[in-house]
DNA sequence: CTGTTAGCGCTTTCAG
DNA sequence: CTGAAAGCGCTAACAG
């Protein structure tokens, strides 16, 4: 009000300023806004400290304190995308445990290599304390972790395909179950089976296990090999309601598809009920990541997955690398993907 | 290898260690790591100091460079929760424009006011150079933005109830589409009405504006005021699926459901034709949010929501302020929902 | 019980 | 073109 033109800004206050209107020493004020046990402060003095800190609005700065004690108190997520069930489930997870242990937790998109090489600096830099990183399998295979590991930086890492050294690994392997889903499949007559799968999926050399295990199953069994039957669509719901109509107006149609997440093979089940489809009767749906969503479909989804999605385990090896603070040996757990058999297939 | 037992924690290098190396000083080793203009370095020089830091596999410390640049060159957002569309869609936005300004983003969840207040201490801590704020016009309501605001910390905020002061706010003001949506379903003769709203949307004192507007036309005109008819089940497909069928149970069942999200809208769809009803005829729907999934229903789904969904104006106010460095006037922007007839009501 | 002091690792004037 | 030195704001020994 007084100046309405020049608005001076003021510098945010210091422990020192606190400091000098409590007429303690910044260390008092360090002892007393830490409430450290250790360090027993007088009931007055601690009030007069606090006062003064509230009177000035005071908020010590994170920056300084992350320098000084040489840990920042935050973990961080490393995700390959946005708006994903999977990462959801885990940033909830993730979050859990870290709420309780008082950590913070900062997320960082990293859908490419290239971002996850930017991560990956970041954490280098100290951005938080410890990470999780979870961007799949693809961008995994181009990424070098070596030099966070070599640091003996606290690293949880989920992928199938990495080995277990200087961090831990949480494998969710899926081949096996998509080959009896596929063979299931089969064993029910199916002879033209399609596969919606993710963009990344059949990116240049790289070869998803779903997709890996589709086009084995093709060979294996002498299904039409129809390249027609392979499409995109499974990153989302409306592309693989697309792709799904797409492949029921070909000429010859699939009589099943195997879809690479539960989100489009919903969509596969919509779509082949609006063309006047009975599933799995005309069309056999299975898809993968065993999501809640898939139970209150008609027909309930048949999946293949982990048969509980809970990345708590993975979680807790993280925040067990943070506390032991040790150069830990890398350790892996694993949770095999299964065939869950419902009505859609 | 040499000493297996007791791996000796080599402490990360510094740019003290990295100048050692080069035989240059630190003021050196930061010049040609920041690669700034107005500071030329010999080429010789350089590359000695390159090859030093690349030899030590160097990082420079964040915190360091954070205290003593008095900035992070990092954004924060904080969202109500995790795996909620619109969120996502604005993590999305923030992230691109994020990218191409080279800052950094990290997410907070505060999905209530207690966490809220967390992560806005962490802001007041300097852990970002701003924020955009979007946890819901009921966690907002129990928030004091003040103390940030005070501070000239750039700040955008995602509410319809909240005044620009001292930050810029995105409002999409809902009321009026709601309203609209409520007639036109009264106006084809529906008079049991149904609300599936969000947990908070009941919240104690709170009412969404979704919630208000649907009490508002209950009452205008005369509709059957039946609490059974108003539930919880928007937060969740699996949710709203489940309370669409409990209302379509009832001894007298809704003839329209008006349902404050549009994923669980779409769950409504699928209940009413697994229940043998047709839709709209039987029981007509309307969603809300506008997502791009109401497009592959089956009606597609009529809804209330803004007629694009995009939320780079309000990331690019966010930057704008973090650009300036002033203490700017409160802006606000405001984006209208609309009433979206498509085939479900 | 409280104060003094020495840095954490980095950037940035200011000299040379 | 390069170096010396002064801190950014905080915590943690160590004294008293």
């Amino acid at each position: 009000m007084a100046e309405p033109t020049r608005e001076s800004h003021r510098p945010k206050p210091t422990s020192r300023d606190v400091a000098a209107l409590a007429g303690v020493s910044v260390a008092t004020v360090s002892y007393v806004l830490n409430g450290r046990r250790d360090r027993r402060v007088g009931d007055a003095t601690r009030q007069r400290v606090l006062d003064a800190a509230a009177s000035l609005n005071y908020a010590p700065n994170q920056s300084a304190r992350d320098l000084r004690r040489r840990r920042t108190q935050r973990v961080c997520l490393v995700v390959g995308s946005i708006g994903v069930p999977t990462y959801d489930k885990l940033a909830e997870d993730l979050h859990a445990v870290a709420d309780a242990a008082e950590y913070g937790v900062v997320t960082m998109v990293a859908g490419d290599a290239d971002r996850a090489r930017k991560a990956i600096e970041s954490l280098r830099q100290g951005i938080a304390d410890g990470a999780l990183i979870a961007t799949g399998d693809r961008v995994l295979a181009e990424l070098s972790l070596e030099s966070l590991a070599a640091s003996a930086f606290p690293l949880v890492v989920l992928g199938n395909h990495v080995e277990a050294s200087g961090f831990d690994v949480s494998r969710f392997p899926e081949t096996a179950a998509c080959e009896r889903a596929l063979r299931h499949l089969v064993d029910s007559g199916r002879r033209r089976i399609a596969f919606v799968g993710h963009r990344g999926d059949f990116d240049g050399t790289y070869r998803s296990e779903r997709y890996g295990a589709y086009r084995s199953a093709v060979a294996r069994h002498g299904l039409d090999a129809d390249e027609s039957l392979v499409v995109a669509g499974a990153d989302d719901r409306v592309e693989g309601y697309r792709a799904v109509k797409a492949l029921l107006a070909l000429s010859a149609p699939p009589d099943a598809v195997f879809v690479a997440s539960d989100r489009a093979a919903i969509s596969a089940i919509w779509a082949a009920r609006d063309a006047g489809l009975s599933v799995p009767r005309d069309l056999a749906v299975v898809g993968s990541g065993n999501l809640p969503d898939g139970l209150i479909t008609n027909p309930p989804l048949t999946t293949v997955g982990p048969s509980r999605l809970d990345y708590s385990p993975a979680v807790r090896m993280l925040f067990s690398r943070i506390a032991s603070g040790q150069q830990l040996p890398g350790r892996t757990i694993t949770t095999d993907w299964t065939f869950i058999r419902r009505g859609s297939a």
